[in-house]
DNA sequence: CAGTATCCGGTGCGATACTG
DNA sequence: CAGTATCGCACCGGATACTG
């Protein structure tokens, strides 16, 4: 999309905006991190993110709103019910913004001693990664073999 | 990796972490956003963004201490030397970060009219998309088809 | 264990105004 | 055009305490 084409279009519509405002907030997709590496419940969270109990329970509750957790009830065998946070299809779906995120931050952030986590094919056990590609099977892509163009939601300026 | 490994690591050294401390920032993907639809100035930034002035100055300094913008003069022919800012390799290279945000977004908090902006293989056409695949070329993988690990910067809890 | 309630200091952000 | 300065408030995170 060239500047002047960008100029005749408000930002209104957004999907990146509304992704963010819902996962935009500290802490959030950092929780939603632990809830991929199998994390359940508020004390967990709690412990290992080490973010305000307060914040924690206000997180969790817009997850929930938005069905990204769904919170039910579980019971250990001995002990009483109790709650636990799990992703739904929705959250599901979020890992590909996690994993961009770690792609570029191992690339571009990256610590001496190597990444703290490795994604691999459960099965094949070979590393994975994100690509683009477009629906003529072109690809893997860049940034610059791509092309912004305005949709059918976009809004003209007045 | 199972909840009991995952409790015996701590969240240091998290890629994940690393690149929120510097795109997390509200406001920060939003002018990515725009540097990417091809915005390079500051009073179009502000202008098309609707964000505070102040902010954008900072968040701007932020992205060029980074090295995720440069900020480089240029001169429009007739009128005095002004600056733009520009993505580095650096910066094009957080795409993929905003592409997942828009297909997350437009799967689950879609307009009705439609998605505002179509991301298009430049040359075919075609429309894009992010997958992922694992290096044995198995792909497109679900997030159920694959598995994070501890690496080798993974940190044991002391 | 799984939260909620409260207080409190710091900061992020929006709005507005000003400058070269 | 491209910022900087200032102000006020809301929210954020930390600590602590309380509840079922």
């Amino acid at each position: 999309m060239a500047l002047e084409d960008r100029l005749r279009y408000t930002t209104e519509n957004c999907s990146i905006a509304r992704s963010l405002d819902i996962l935009g907030e500290k802490w959030t997709l950092l929780i939603l991190r632990e809830a991929f590496y199998g994390l359940r419940r508020f004390d967990e969270f709690a412990r290992i993110l080490g973010c305000g109990r307060a914040v924690l329970t206000g997180r969790l509750h817009t997850l929930v709103d938005e069905a990204i957790l769904e919170r039910a009830p579980y019971q250990q065998p001995g002990s009483r019910s109790r709650f636990e946070y799990r992703l739904t299809d929705k959250g599901h779906e979020i890992f590909p913004v996690l994993m961009a995120l770690l792609e570029w931050g191992d690339r571009w952030t990256a610590d001496p001693a190597g990444p703290a986590v490795d994604i691999t094919h459960r099965g094949c056990g070979q590393p994975v990664s994100l690509t683009m590609t477009c629906a003529a099977d072109h690809g893997p892509l860049t940034v610059r073999d791509i092309e912004a163009k305005p949709g059918p939601g976009a809004r003209p300026t007045a």
